[in-house]
Order: structure tokens, then C-alpha cells, then sequence
DNA sequence: TGTATTTATTAATCTACATGAATGTACGGG
DNA sequence: CCCGTACATTCATGTAGATTAATAAATACA
């Protein structure tokens, strides 16, 4: 459990990983994503300020994600092994989001689940380029792009 | 904390409800699901024995999902604000289960999303129609069986 | 400051999957 | 045992979003 300092850009997991640890973000910004097999991103999820990133697979079996730094970020890097994920409270917050993403994944169009990003995460649009805000709502840039320019002319 | 039995296509919990508990399968299957605005359903989750059901939201906001039994059951229900939840290794089991169903919906064509999930739950696909798996992949029914016909035509 | 590289936009074409409709099949209750 | 309803299949057509490509704009950085 140590504070960590990441640059932007810095990889600090990769699929495949073993012993993969959980990270309390201080300050900054990071992102979690799977690559396919066509070599595509997936953003998984956005970690900024006060938010936990970590790769949720059985422990010792290799991770599925990567993780980087959008931002020189400042994190809290936690073993996973000992206990300290006691806090429940905060698996039942990250439940919910995910439950969240799965029935919009499932059950909204690209512009509805843009226009709930966007009202969720509002600070988040703000800091990330936008072909990344595609890769988290499932679509391409040029997808975003043509939705977002429907979005303003009406 | 009590056992409680359900008949097949007896719903336990609507969307909208308040209080929503925690669901202990004894024996039986449960689905949670979601209904959209064109009043589709979208399968969120199955629960064979063993499995938790529950709509995560957070305490005394209405809940998300429907609940019901597609073969009669006997379940242990469980109060949510009591913090009963305490075993969270199940907790992150589940959110495991959702990391990946996440990575699949966004990168997995629907035919890889069939194949993943035959291999997973083996027992759940006898067990159910197939317009339910199809709802649970997040394609048609009509979808799936064009789709069964191409795997076994090759 | 200028040049290279990433990012965003626009448009044409293509494809996976949705929708709607028709037909067949199995199932469950009286 | 029969009938009605739910389920599965097939096909014709529609559409959201992918792909490819070309250009413009923004950013990095030497």
C-alpha cells in the first residue's frame, strides 16, 4: 500500500499480468480497456479522482485489462491478496455502475447512451479526447462524431 | 432472512419498487431483467442455484429490475440495509461475471457471444428458451436461430 | 517556430443485426 | 384429446453503425 506517481501515456497493467493490484486514484486520470483479437480498444472504465481502478479476475489468474494514465496521475497502490477490499460499501457502488452500463449496452441506442455519458461523467468529456469517450459508449470516432453533430443541429 | 418458495412466471420484484432484497437461490432459476421504452426485455442476469439475485442501486432509490422464476423455486431472501452482504468475495465473483459480460458485449460479435456463452453456462441453456438466451446476448431471438443454423451448418 | 503525428470531421459504401410477416412446431390447460 | 398460446424457423426488407478513405484541425515536440 504506497503511493505511486504515473506520467501520462505510462502503462501500468497489461493482460496477462499476474498478481494484478487495485489502485485508489489521488489525482489524475486513468482508464482501464481490453484490446480484441482485431487489435481494437475498449475502454472499459474511467478512473478520476477518489474513483478504484483494478482488473476484477480471480486472484492468480492473469488480468484481462490494461491500465494507463490519461493524466500524470498520483495513485494509491493496494495488494490485492490482503483483505483490504473489505470496504463493501464500495463493490456494491462499482456493482451498480456496472449493472448501469450493461442494461444501457444492451438496451439504448449510441445517442441515448452518449447523452446519459455525458450527463453522468460530465467532468470526464471534458478531459479525454473523444475517440476515447467512443471506445467507452462502444462505437467508432466517426460514429461520435455524426451523432454529436445530429445532437447540435436540432 | 427467510426461505421462501416461488412459482415459474411469479414475479418478485418489479421495476420501481422500493426496498428491494437480496435473493439467495436454494433451488430453481430466477432472471433479472429490464424493460426498455419499446417495452423489450433484456435479460440482465440468470440465477441457477447457488446464485445471488438482486438489483443494486443504491438503498431506498426504486429499483432498476424485474425479478421472476422460469421454474418454481425456493429462495432465501435477505434484507438489503442489514449489511448481510457481508461476504464480498461473492461480491467481487459478481463483479468479475459483469467485467467480463461487459467486454463481451462491447467486443464479441453475437455469434462469439453464443459460443461464450454455451461454454459458461452449459446447464442454463437446456434449461431455458431461446428467446431468453437471445435476450441475454442482446440480439433478436430470430437473430440466434439464424445464427445456430450457420454453427451447425459448418 | 515549423513539421510530424494524433485527432476530428465528412461522405460513400458495406454488413451485422433488427423488424415484420408467414409458417411450422411444441406445449400446457380445460 | 383437442385447442389455444407460446416458441422456433425462414425470408424479405430496413437501418444503425462499421469500414474505408480523404481532408482538415489540433497537438506535440524537436
Amino acid at each position: 500500500m504506497k503511493e505511486v506517481k504515473i506520467k501520462k501515456g505510462q502503462i501500468i497493467q497489461r493482460k496477462g499480468d499476474l498478481k494484478s493490484k487495485v489502485y485508489q486514484v489521488e489525482t489524475g486520470l486513468l482508464r482501464s480497456y481490453s484490446i480484441d483479437q482485431k487489435g481494437k480498444e475498449h475502454i472499459y472504465m474511467f478512473a478520476p479522482e477518489n474513483w478504484i481502478v483494478a482488473d476484477t479476475v480471480s486472484p492468480e489468474s492473469p488480468c484481462e485489462l490494461f491500465i494507463d494514465a490519461l493524466e500524470d496521475s498520483i495513485v494509491i497502490q493496494i495488494e490485492k491478496d490482503i483483505t483490504t477490499i473489505s470496504d463493501n460499501q464500495k463493490l456494491i457502488n462499482r456493482i451498480e455502475v456496472l449493472q448501469k452500463r450493461i442494461i444501457m449496452l444492451m438496451s439504448a441506442s449510441a445517442i441515448e447512451r452518449y447523452e446519459h455519458f455525458i450527463q453522468t461523467y460530465p467532468d470526464i468529456v471534458q478531459r479525454v479526447p473523444q475517440k476515447m469517450i467512443a471506445s467507452y459508449l462502444g462505437i467508432t470516432p466517426q460514429a461520435l462524431s455524426t451523432l454529436r453533430a445530429e445532437i447540435a443541429g436540432k
